[in-house]
DNA sequence: TCTCCGATTAGAC
DNA sequence: CTAACGGTCTAATCGGAGA
């Protein structure tokens, strides 16, 4: 057994991990304060599944993921309030947020929408900026958060961890204050279900090795333990023994893969209702492609009949095709995914879902072009404008079908959406 | 035999 | 009234095809 305490040539890095609380369920508290005790959850897109819980809401024993159908009618008679998820009021709180936490340190690494790592090596004084940068963040956004310090990304999530669950912590959690034998202890005390990267699979087959907390994994031997589960056990492992094997990223790199699908509202038979979908998605693909100034060579587009409808005919084509030179034009892009909707789609299906996936993407300008096929004259100016009206008015303000998305056949059910509080100047509450 | 590819798997949020 | 179960993204790994 590893009971040695791990010995690193480099000083200690103290990284910190910052984690909104209940992110979309506190996003909607900040502008509705009045139910801050109310019990409240937030649904996944089309109201499918609980994706963000308040306290009471845990507390009643709602899973996370659980399918809403499911618990409606319980939930709603123990008084438990669902909202529909608002992603650009949660867009829009998340930058506040990262800004501010950007602020506070020197590197940042923007992790998801409700967290973020910070560097904080070398700085002094550790707990009492932790509760500073905590209580700015509140104070400034309405947003609660933990913080978890410790020398490696792996240990500031897991520390993290302790500050959520810990009400002693009061929000803050410390792990390179304690001493090695007390590191021992609490990693003891911790499941290894609770680490970064070990999920429900890996845990189960951990536990058939013996291998259940936290500190059995550190404890465990290394080379078995690579031979089983692979280098990226390995990387885990040695993190949680406090070496350093992630690095924090500053700059995201560029997506490599680009996908826009949404479940529809109610099934769809009809073609045209399918390409107007379709060209939606483009819209929504292209306007991601835009904003990190590349551009695709490859376009797919798929098609899903219901699956939990076993009892009706399955259909779930895909079909790709290159495009003749890297873009990041809707126009031009759409022209190619309408045509592989056409050749998909089949009479008597009822599709529930489609999609439309860029790939081989490349930094905008970089295109090999040859000397005879001159450049594409690119919808460059259009695109930004495009770019700007929906950002500015709200998606869909320009698409590239007919009717308006709020209208459409295959919009995705949304029933109990709140406003767009930080969008739309008359979302906002007369007082 | 080596490499490249696509499909599958696992995980995160 | 009934039926109803999310959307993106990455990396590793494996088996088969092709060089």
């Amino acid at each position: 057994m590893n009971t040695q305490a791990p010995r690193s040539a480099a000083p200690v890095q103290t990284i910190a991990l910052v984690d909104c609380n209940n992110f979309y369920v506190s996003c909607e508290r900040v502008f509705r304060p009045d139910l801050a005790s109310t019990p409240m959850v937030v649904l996944s897109n089309n109201d499918g599944c609980v994706v963000s819980r308040s306290n009471e809401a845990k507390a009643m024993g709602i899973g996370m993921g659980q399918p809403w159908f499911e618990i409606q009618q319980k939930a709603l008679a123990q008084g438990v309030l669902a909202l529909s998820s608002n992603y650009a009021l949660y867009a829009d709180m998340s930058n506040r947020v990262m800004s501010i936490l950007g602020a506070c340190a020197p590197r940042q690494e923007v992790y998801s929408i409700d967290e973020c790592f910070l560097d904080l090596t070398g700085m002094p004084l550790l707990k009492a900026l932790s509760y500073k940068i905590k209580n700015q963040v509140l104070q400034w956004t309405g947003i609660p958060v933990c913080v978890g310090l410790g020398p490696t990304l792996t240990l500031a999530k897991l520390a993290n961890h302790v500050a959520k669950k810990h009400p002693r912590s009061k929000g803050v959690f410390n792990y390179n204050a304690l001493s090695f034998a007390q590191q021992q202890r609490l990693l003891s005390q911790i499941s290894v279900t609770e680490v970064w990267g070990i999920g429900r699979r890996l845990s189960q087959q951990l536990a058939g090795q013996g291998v259940h907390t936290v500190q059995d994994l550190c404890a465990a031997h290394t080379p078995s333990l690579r031979a089983q589960f692979g280098v990226v056990m390995e990387k885990t492992q040695r993190e949680l023994q406090g070496l350093s094997c992630l690095d924090l990223q500053e700059t995201a790199p560029l997506k490599k893969q680009i996908i826009a699908s949404r479940s529809f509202g109610k099934s769809i038979f009809e073609l045209p209702d399918l390409q107007e979908a379709v060209a939606h998605f483009v819209s929504l693909a292209c306007a991601k492609l835009r904003a990190q100034n590349a551009q695709a060579a490859l376009v797919q587009v798929f098609l899903q009949t219901n699956r939990f409808r076993p009892d009706q005919p399955q259909y779930a084509p895909c079909l790709a095709m290159a495009l003749p030179h890297p873009s990041n034009d809707s126009v031009a892009i759409n022209r190619w995914a309408q045509h592989l909707v056409k050749r998909m789609w089949q009479a008597g299906y009822a599709f529930q879902k489609a999609g439309v996936m860029l790939s081989e993407i490349s930094p905008n300008g970089h295109q090999q072009s040859d000397l005879w096929t001159p450049l594409p004259s690119a919808n460059e100016e259009l695109m930004k404008a495009l770019d700007h009206l929906n950002q500015r008015f709200g998606r869909g303000t320009v698409a590239l079908s007919q009717p308006a998305p709020a209208a459409a056949a295959w919009r995705m059910k949304q029933a109990r959406k709140s406003p767009a509080y930080t969008t739309d100047w008359d979302a906002i509450p007369c007082v």
